[in-house]
RNA sequence: GUCUCCUUCGUCUAGUGGUUAGGACACCGGGUUUUCAUCCCGGCAACAGGGGUUCAACUCCCCUAGGAGAUGCCA
């Protein structure tokens, strides 16, 4: 049978690295193996959900590349896609099972569940969780809670004894006593829509899901799981749990540990291709030394048997160091493109770009590519071609081991040659600073920095030559004007 | 508390009984360079601990410790 591989989220949150990572996992099986790739959205959790959690799923994966082969809007033989319009569907298999004594209506309250769950922290010894108070009641007591007006959940009955063993294709076989799974777990909720463990088993069997790529928190849930195949008398897929994403400290990656949406990694100017690349590598690995990979070789080369057991931490330093790198991978256009954006929601320029800011920024690029880590380092390290950047404190003018007096002298002793940026290259304008070095006894560095300041309004920038050029030689010498006035 | 999973440089990892334990990021030095960055060269740095098995363990087994996850009418 050929490989068939979903990914299921819920919409009650932007995507984020973690789920990403799954995805893409799963989607990689699927392609390597020649199989199909399945979106399913898992909206069963009607107090959480967002139309908007919605929309930014498709946005991430559109603006990824990434796409599957059935889902909501692809349509495709074991739709729909979506738990929300099965609604139906999950409630004739619960009741199925209740019918089959496999599992039971519980009329606890929220309340008594809460009172419950209370009493059980203070005296950790004891079991935690259900205490399967509803399990054997009698149909008189049933029908006196029934008349009461409550609305019953259906709980599932985990066997009070028994064994449950399941292979998993990474860690191998997972041996849990039903005594530890947690007891009788929800699977219709009281406003009638099945919870994740349910709907999950019904749609993964019905659309012939053959392979479960899923991170390792749902590891405790397995049993679980398999449990209920076998009470619907299904054959269960192939698990395979994969290693959690964490944060520096060890623990699960959340947003206290800096970004972890898509949004706000896109919205920073991270390249897709970094993106994937770099994910992919969190738990896989291809070789000992190979570590760039496109999303079409990924593709083609993903395997389960290279993967990781062990969690991994998200390096968001070595994310910025592929970002860089697929950033001088880009043709001038491309970047010219991705750069647009970023300047113009600055204010540096209208999008689309005028004419003549459009040449600014042709001219601008190269010497900006390879400084650039994310797309947005383009706002301030351009700035100075856009703005006022008068702001500088007079200080700053100054180089180590000199004054005022002297970065004075310096600024009036440049000033004339920077006039000849125009007429003369860098490697000219070099020669010339060289000599004027030698003749005035600043070091090159001392005759530089000031201008540099004066130019860009800081100590850090692109090459001045270039910067100048861009600038506009007015500009530029009014501004060392300016500069030589602060002294 | 209970259950389960995990454990090689700070981080991501290679390694499947015999290796000077390899690579990358980060970090530190040096070179190129008008600053920064790029690029190049070099360095630092790891098998959690203890028992076995074996002629031989990072590799296999057990225990301990540590970490993580789960323990919901959330997924």
């Amino acid at each position: 049978m050929s490989v068939r591989v979903r990914y299921a989220p819920s919409p009650t949150g932007l995507q984020h690295i973690g789920g990403v990572r799954t995805a893409l996992f799963n989607y990689f099986f699927a392609r390597s193996e020649g199989g199909k790739f399945i979106l399913r959205i898992e909206d069963t959790d009607q107090v959480r959900y967002s139309d908007e959690s919605l929309q930014d799923l498709y946005d991430t994966f559109k603006w990824l590349g990434i796409e599957w082969d059935e889902g909501p809007d692809k349509g495709g033989d074991c739709g729909p896609y979506v738990q929300s319009e099965r609604f139906e569907m999950y409630k004739e298999y619960a009741e199925k099972l209740v019918e089959e004594g496999k599992a039971y209506y519980c009329y606890c309250t929220p309340a008594r569940l809460d009172k419950l769950r209370e009493e059980q922290q203070k005296d950790k010894k004891s079991q935690q969780g259900y205490d399967r108070h509803c399990r054997d009641l009698t149909a008189e007591q049933r029908a006196e809670y029934e008349n009461q007006g409550i609305k019953p959940v259906i709980r599932f009955k985990i066997p009070l004894d028994g064994m449950v063993v399941f292979h998993d294709e990474l860690l191998g076989d997972v041996k849990r006593k039903t005594r530890d799974i947690n007891p009788d777990p929800v699977l219709l909720k009281s406003d009638g829509f099945p919870t994740y463990h349910l709907a999950n088993i019904i749609d993964d069997h019905h659309m012939n899901i053959t392979h479960i790529l899923r991170a390792q928190e749902w590891l405790p849930s397995g049993p679980l799981h398999i449990l209920l195949y076998k009470a619907f008398e299904w054959e269960p897929p192939l698990y395979c749990h994969l290693p959690m994403v964490m944060g520096k400290d060890g623990q699960k990656l959340s947003k206290r540990h800096g970004s972890t949406s898509l949004r706000d990694f896109i919205a920073q100017g991270y390249l897709p291709e970094a993106i994937i690349n770099y994910v992919s590598l969190i738990g896989w690995s291809y070789d000992d030394s190979r570590e760039f990979f496109t999303k079409e070789e990924l593709e083609e080369l993903f395997t389960i048997t290279k993967l990781n057991k062990a969690p991994g931490v998200f390096d968001y330093k070595k994310l910025d160091w592929f970002n860089g790198q697929y950033i001088r991978k880009l043709s001038d256009d491309e970047l010219k493109a991705k750069i647009i954006p970023y300047l113009a929601e600055a204010g540096c320029l209208e999008n689309p770009p005028a004419p003549g800011q459009s040449e600014l920024i042709n001219g601008l690029i190269p010497i900006v590519k390879e400084r650039l880590k994310l797309l947005s380092d383009i706002v301030p390290m351009t700035a100075f071609l856009f703005q006022d950047i008068s702001g500088y404190e007079a200080e700053e003018l100054i180089p180590k081991k000199q004054d005022a007096a002297s970065t004075k002298e310096i600024l009036q002793l440049g000033r004339p040659l920077i006039e000849k940026v125009g007429e003369l290259d860098d490697e000219q304008l070099e020669e010339a600073f060289k000599v004027l070095s030698e003749e005035s006894g600043y070091k090159l560095g001392d005759l530089l920095a000031p201008l540099r300041v004066a130019v860009t309004g800081s100590r850090v920038s692109p090459p001045l030559f270039a910067s100048i050029r861009l600038l506009g030689l007015d500009k530029a010498v009014r501004r060392i004007d300016l500069a030589i006035n602060k002294l």
